[in-house]
DNA sequence: TTGAAAGCGCTAACAC
DNA sequence: GTGTTAGCGCTTTCAA
């Protein structure tokens, strides 16, 4: 087990120099001479050198790290998006430190810290489900720690955000399903509460006024199917047994996507002939279910490349320079799959 | 932007004490008196100092942060054992860089050296594809940083390894098979020259021997199908069209079975009632699109933790002890989704 | 063109 | 019980 990486020092001894002459010499610095340029480069290729980058570290009070804190790495979102945030970091001299938060508020906390502690450059942060108090952000931000949000962003915390656009995304997909002939488009909506379903359902209206469909309220499933598949199915289903049934659904994400499509099947409609889906999806359940279904995507790769480069512009800003933060709003896919699949 | 966190040498000197007491003050060190620890303490708490890892990175030659490299993070089973491996590592005190090499060797043996210089104290690996030369992990494993290979392991490095029992696997689903009263079980075998699929093949012919049923050469799919769903469904149709046809079939892997059970569909058979399909997952596809087949998991999760325990075994083993490398076997789960669901 | 010295933040051996 | 010193590996003035 012989642990030895050569240092400059090692070189220098060799060579009878002294350390700040190689270090002048790897670096290329203009004043050395050719000779011992070539000397010390000769040795460093033959013993392998590599700068001990925790001591570069130390010397520059720069990790060339940043931390991710995401709700759960398994999940084909935050994935993808972890991808595009090494993507990015990957090419600008960075490695990505993740870790998860399990959706718990206090492990979030803890995360946050650690990687503070850790001398992270800056943090990627989407937030748990579960949080609501925001002192750890403002704790850290406080202290000239640049934050990122993605995703699921934090108001509070005056700094950089990329989110996706919600309303866009929305009203290009209502307005697919008018196009495509549907006439009565109904709507599972999320939690009133939330700006995310208020933007969804507001570019839905836009799109049905904009083919003059009038707004149905008889025809919005409100509360919370859209966190409870079973819930989702069941008013789906009473929607499809009412008088005037609609012949379309826009479900709000793909849980509430996967009820609608079951109970659909179970009533023995045929997507997308009989009936058609539309969703959100960031790829939870739906994309690997049903080639029927059109889906709004989150696009997770972008999220995770934009959110790494307004996180590394801002590291790298220069000390006195004032980065104004960013909200970086990116448009959603419409996908519209091959609806020749039997179903 | 005050980046200025608390240094050991702001609280000496505001104390008026030397630096190497409030250290020793700061870890509890025996010969230090009450009065001047609480003193530390005290102003430690005020200051809320946080130690800077990467001086003690520096200082200890230890970074406490370990390296993974796996194909591609966008995948359930790779993300479930990062899952793992940040699950063990966070309790241990360490942080998880992660590297992609998105299947491609080149890019493979980039990311191991860059971990290498990024000094992390240990490596976990999975293979990508396409690595058939093993200079790099020879490299850096020679040079002393502790490697463990897990899932697509690499033989020619003596070190831990992590893998499925893919025998045992083999044998369980195809004993579930029979035990459900299929008494002609195909199987869609793999690449002959993987060690893998001989395992695979072998675990299958035990659970037909012990059952008294023929090895039968003419229902076995041999050849590219495993990895191509086309011709995975192409061949099962033809199968399934013979004079002879199975009633199951056992497919190696995910993408084999997704194919399986298209042909069955098309052929207009009912799963399992009529067809019962099972196979191994590494849950690319399977896993979200049928719960009528039984799949042999492979334990993503557990697979991580224990890959991390036996890099962090080795990480923090004496510098003359002697670890001896370790072969773990994990054994696979047999799931059995509900078969109550239409199909 | 090169070397000596200081320092990034921390610890530990050695003095007193 | 506490201070001094040296050093982890590197860069960067300053002086020669």
């Amino acid at each position: 087990m012989k642990n030895s990486q050569v240092t400059i020092k090692d070189i220098a001894k060799e060579l009878g120099i002294s350390s700040s002459t190689v270090s002048r010499a790897l670096k290329n610095h203009p004043n050395v001479s050719p000779e011992t340029k070539k000397a010390v480069t000769d040795l460093a290729e033959k013993y392998n050198y590599q700068p001990n980058s925790i001591a570069l570290s130390l010397r520059r009070s720069k990790s060339n790290t940043i931390g991710v804190i995401i709700p759960e790495i398994v999940h084909f979102f935050f994935s993808t998006v972890i991808s595009g945030i090494e993507d990015i970091a990957y090419s600008a001299g960075y490695s990505v430190i993740v870790s998860q938060s399990n959706e718990s508020y206090d492990r979030e906390v803890i995360d946050t810290f650690a990687l503070s502690k850790n001398r992270v450059d800056g943090i990627l942060i989407s937030m748990s489900r579960e949080t609501t108090k925001y002192d750890h952000f403002e704790t850290i931000h406080k202290r000239g720690l640049p934050i990122v949000f993605f995703d699921r962003v934090c108001d509070a915390i005056n700094c950089s955000k990329v989110v996706v656009d919600d309303f866009d995304g929305a009203y290009q997909v209502t307005r697919h399903l008018i196009q495509q002939g549907f006439k009565r488009i109904a709507h599972l909506a999320g939690p009133e509460n939330l700006i995310l379903s208020k933007h969804r359902m507001d570019g839905y209206k836009k799109a049905l006024k904009e083919h003059s469909l009038e707004f149905d309220e008889s025809i919005i499933i409100r509360g919370r199917a859209a966190d409870n598949e079973t819930l989702a199915k069941q008013l789906t289903t009473q929607l499809l047994n009412s008088a005037n049934p609609p012949d379309a659904m826009f479900a709000i994400n793909d849980r509430a996507a996967l009820g609608v499509m079951k109970a659909v099947k179970e009533k023995g409609l045929k997507i997308p002939q009989d009936f058609a889906i539309a969703g959100f999806s960031n790829w939870e359940f739906t994309a690997m279910t049903d080639p029927a279904i059109t889906t709004v995507d989150q696009p997770g790769f972008k999220m995770g490349q934009e959110a790494a480069k307004l996180l590394i512009r801002e590291i790298e800003a220069e000390k006195d320079e004032v980065i104004e933060p960013e909200i970086k709003i990116l448009k959603t896919d419409l996908i519209i799959r091959g609806s020749s699949v039997a179903v």
